[in-house]
DNA sequence: GCAATAACTGGTAGCGCTACCATGACGTAG
DNA sequence: CTACGTCATGGTAGCGCTACCAGTTATTGC
């Protein structure tokens, strides 16, 4: 009598198949899959034409469950639309999709409390590596990232304090740049106007205080801002109620391009002329900005970098080297264009 | 002599624990934890109390090995950044955040190879779910989709043949309104630009087409398209492209927003009026294009509702009740702007 | 009051794979 | 020619969990 199919696996080959077929021992084949440079050439040959013949794709919950180790990336974003974040998802993406790596996406929706919860959840799952994105972690989630036993790489920031590794820029030095150009480009009243507010928002805002405050420019009624979500239409009502509390504005600096282009768009419907009346400069530097009329200053991140980067530290952390520094500032550039040439 | 805790599993308290702690059998916990409703309200307050003490989280790896079915759901779409799939992407991950189910997503990048290669990986998880975009599959894909052995859904269009469940819209009818919409509004010489080209915008190109021949408008030369990723700037592009082509040409039908935003801004910057001398339509209505100057026309896609509604389907299927109807078309609607304001 | 049924609970045997150790066949050095 | 490493290969014993079946105890019907 044949095997007579297990009740539970579906049917699809085993190992212990391809074994069979090939005439050897099933961690024979589990090693010329895993680490071929230690099987001979004539077993390698014959395995691999079982596999195909077979077509044999190993289990990666067994496969897990064996090693405790799954070949899983856990990733944490805040967002999966914002565009920002869909960059460095996408550059994870690029990184990891030739090797044997899948990736477990988690949403926090800017939850502290949430990125804990998913945090949680991938812990049993032992994954390979962990990407989180931001350096505001809770106490908790800091804990469970230290004890995680696996690489961690904080992006899109930078900070003094790793929980192992970071990718990222200054989103500090973002803002006070941005700022700094348009003082000097002698703009005076200048705004600052941002929806959201996570963390890295308040950083650039605290970077355009800075700069403001040592140019003796600063002034708390020219901030406008709102926890609310940023999109373009937001920018526009944020730019409206600004010009409202501070008619006498003669520049804003935009917490994003979204917002940037709700205030250009709200320029061309009023009548407001930029860069002569008003300057704008945005933050991230999205591929419209360069088109849109007039163009928009903004200030260049290097997102879908930040993502393979991250990669690239995690997958060098696996095979063992660490890289000799565990912050990497990737910068930013500042884009001057029309919207800020007076 | 204590368990002298196993050299590979890392010390997380696994179900015997729980077990041990709460004085019942393993698979007492096993059945507390999955189908409470078979366990006595004595036990299940035993050890609801072991889990939170022993800080239990069941290892995902080993549940799927042991039930040949992983708590995940399969999603391909063919990009992370277009913000369309992203939306779509987010639909799924808000509906199922709060279940059991995990998300494995692949990126086709627009290739059916890619496609299968992802399809070919998801298989031997034994997912939950599948959910893929689009209605092209190659065979090879197809036939894998088929022989899943779980619940699928195709989304973003609908057709005539599901593999098993869609949720979409038809973009043949998208593109017709679009255009009928220009036609209707006095324009002529309404011109195609598209880039990317993927199957459903070459259904958006097929509906204009067919409202242009009808009213007899139809010419070759109006149509504008590009294999190559779809972008604001290439927008631009492509629309100096067409007016250099067909300098009579008084409207145009984007295949999707981005471009329409680069038109957009094309015409300001070349002093083109907009409605009057051009008319505009965009395709997805983006949160932006309500805002712009002028607002311009476009066709409204419910993005979140068809990933909100393929998980639904999903879980529906799983529960052993699938829809009467495996294909449901959730439609569009054409928002007419200023920028058709004629 | 007794069999029949339902409602719980638990033991056993894997799921498909890999860590660990054992084995045997070769060199290679002394 | 023995002792000892090195290399290639395989056997065994789980990884943590759940399907399946077998008990055990209430509960019900007649």
């Amino acid at each position: 009598m044949i095997k007579p199919r297990s009740r539970r696996g579906g049917g699809r080959p085993t190992i212990a198949d391809v074994a069979r077929k090939a005439g050897v021992g099933a961690i024979t084949v589990s090693r010329a899959l895993r680490e071929p440079g230690r099987v001979s050439e004539d077993l390698r040959r014959q395995i691999e034409s079982a596999v195909n013949e077979l077509g044999y794709v190993p289990d990666p919950n067994a496969r897990a469950l064996a090693s405790a180790r799954a070949e899983v990336f856990g990733v944490l974003v805040p967002s999966l639309t914002n565009n920002v974040f869909a960059e460095v998802v996408r550059g994870i993406y690029d990184s990891l999709s030739d090797g044997p790596f899948r990736i477990q996406l988690g949403n926090t929706h800017y939850s502290g409390l949430e990125e804990e919860r998913l945090l949680q959840v991938f812990g049993p799952q032992r994954p390979a590596a962990l990407i989180v994105a931001g350096i505001d972690q809770t106490p908790a989630s800091r804990k469970l990232l230290e004890t995680a036993g696996c690489p961690v790489v904080q992006v899109m920031e930078t900070g003094p304090d790793p929980v192992d590794m970071m990718v990222g820029f200054s989103h500090f030095e973002g803002g006070k740049a941005a700022a700094e150009h348009l003082i000097e480009a002698g703009y005076r009243r200048i705004g600052f106007i941002g929806a959201r507010m996570d963390p890295r928002s308040q950083r650039r805002l605290a970077g355009y205080r800075a700069a403001m405050e040592a140019a003796g420019l600063f002034d708390a009624r020219l901030t406008t801002t709102t926890p609310v979500p940023s999109s373009v239409t937001l920018g526009r009502e944020l730019f409206r109620d600004a010009l409202a509390k501070v008619p006498s504005l003669d520049g804003v600096f935009c917490n994003n391009d979204d917002i940037a282009l709700g205030v250009l768009f709200e320029c061309h419907r009023a009548s407001i002329a930029v860069p002569k009346t008003i300057g704008i400069v945005g933050f991230n530097d999205l591929d419209m900005m360069e088109v849109a009329f007039p163009s928009v200053t903004s200030v260049r991140t290097y997102r879908y970098e930040i993502g393979r980067r991250a990669v690239a530290m995690a997958l060098a952390a696996i095979e063992g080297n660490r890289p000799e520094s565990r912050v990497v500032d990737l910068g930013f550039e500042l884009k001057r264009r029309e919207s800020t040439a007076r």
